[in-house]
DNA sequence: GTCTATAGTCTGATAGAC
DNA sequence: GTCTATCAGACTATAGAC
C-alpha cells in the first residue's frame, strides 16, 4: 500500500489497520514469520481472523506492509551521518542513535534480524540497491575524513558492519545478554554506552604524535 | 540421549542418526524449528519421514539432539583463553577462532542466533548456568590481567558480547554483508580478520607512557 | 527396519448470515 | 463491516503391511 492508497482509507480503517500492524509486530518479532499465526495476532488485537483479513488480504502482506512501514525508519540514522560535522562525534552519535534505538525498539530490531538471518526474502532487494548506496556514501565520508588526517584509519564498511552488530546484540540477543549480566536494562545500556563509547574514541582517534606500540601479527 | 546410551546402538543406527541430524542441521538452520519440515529433512538426508521417526520420536527431538550435539563444540574456543598466556594474543586468538567458525560453521551459527533470538526456549537454562559460570571466570581472568597492568581497563563481559557479536554477525546476517560488499569469502573474511584485529589491538592495548587524547563524553 | 496409507491437528482463507 | 461456521491444505505422527 502506497502513501496515496493510504490517504484514501478511513478514519476507522486506518485505525484498524495500525491496530493489526501493532499486534502483528508484537507477534512476528516474537515468533517469525512462519510461526506467527492469524489467530495470536487476532487475539494481540481483539480481533477476529476473519476480521483481519478484510483489511488485509493475507498473513504474508501484513507481514510485508510491518516490515516495510519501519524500514524507513530503520535507515534514518544513517542518513544523519553529516560530513561537516566532527568525525569522531558524528560516528559516536550514529552509534548512540543506534543503541538508542536497540533498548526501544527491540522488537523491530528482532524482525529485521530475523528476516535477514533467514535469507532476507523480502529485503534482499532493498539491501542491495538503496542501503547499499547509502552506504557507499558514508564510506565515502569516512574515507574523506581519512585522507584528511581527521580519523585513523580505518575500513569504513566493517566500522558500520561492527557497530549494527555490536548495538543490535542488545535488543536481538537480550535472552542471552540477561542470562549473563543480571542488570536491570537502564544499567546494562548504561554500560554499552560506556564500553562502545571507549571502543569507538579508541578505534577512531588518532594516534596523535605518540607511538602506539601496536603489534602485528 | 546420553554418551551411555549412544554407545550401546548398532553401527547402522549411528550411521542413520549422524545422516539424519546432519541434514536436520541444513533444514533447521534455514528455516528455523517451526518452518522446517520433515519433508524437507527426509528429503535432505534421502530417507522416509516414518522412517525418520523411527530414529528420532518427534521432530522437536531431532532439534534438541542437533542443538545439544553442537553445545560443546561451540563454547570450546572460550575454554581454550589461558591465564598463563599474553592477555592480548589469548584474546586476538578468541576473536580468530570464533571468527574462523563463523567461516567454516555458518549453519551451526545461523541455527544458534535463531533460537536465542527467539528466546532461547531449550537454551536459556545453559546460558544462565554452564555458560555464565564459564564466562564469569574468563571475566576474571580479564579483570587480573587489568589489575596487573597488562591490558587496558575493559569491561570483560562487554568485550566478550562484542567479540561475539562483530565474528558472528559475518554468518548469522551474511545476506547483508554480501549485499553491500561483493566480494568473495575468503577476501571477505580476510578484511574482517585485519578490521578486527586491528579494532581488538587499539582497544585492549595500554597507552604505554603517553597520553591517549581520549575524549570523555 | 522400512515403507504406504492415513489419522488427527493446526491454520490460512472463504462463504454467507447479520 | 463483522461475525460464525467451515473448507482446503499442510504437517506431525502413527498403524500396520512387508
Amino acid at each position: 500500500m502506497n502513501a496515496v492508497e493510504e490517504k484514501n482509507l478511513s478514519r476507522i480503517q486506518r485505525e484498524k489497520r495500525g491496530k493489526i500492524q501493532k499486534a502483528a509486530l508484537e507477534v512476528f518479532s516474537e515468533y517469525g514469520l512462519r510461526s506467527a499465526t492469524l489467530d495470536k495476532i487476532a487475539t494481540a488485537c481483539g480481533l477476529t481472523k476473519p476480521n483481519i483479513l478484510y483489511y488485509y488480504s493475507s498473513k504474508d502482506q501484513i507481514y510485508f506492509e510491518v516490515l516495510n512501514g519501519l524500514l524507513d525508519e530503520w535507515v534514518a540514522p544513517l542518513h544523519e551521518i553529516s560530513k561537516e560535522g566532527k568525525p569522531i562525534d558524528e560516528l559516536l552519535g550514529y552509534m548512540k542513535a543506534k543503541l538508542k534505538i536497540s533498548k526501544q525498539k527491540p522488537k523491530e530490531s528482532k524482525l529485521f534480524a530475523n528476516e535477514i538471518l533467514h535469507g532476507a526474502p523480502l529485503m534482499q532487494n532493498i539491501l542491495a540497491t538503496s542501503l547499499r548506496q547509502t552506504l557507499d556514501e558514508k564510506v565515502a565520508v569516512i574515507d574523506h575524513w581519512v585522507s584528511e588526517g581527521k580519523l585513523a584509519n580505518v575500513n569504513g564498511y566493517h566500522l558500520f558492519f561492527s557497530i549494527w552488530a555490536m548495538t543490535q546484540h542488545y535488543a536481538d540477543f537480550d535472552v542471552q545478554v540477561k542470562a549473563i549480566l543480571d542488570k536491570n536494562e537502564d544499567e546494562l545500556f548504561q554500560e554499552a554506552e560506556e564500553y562502545l563509547t571507549n571502543l569507538l574514541l579508541r578505534m577512531l582517534s588518532l594516534p596523535s604524535n605518540q607511538n602506539h606500540s601496536i603489534k602485528r601479527s
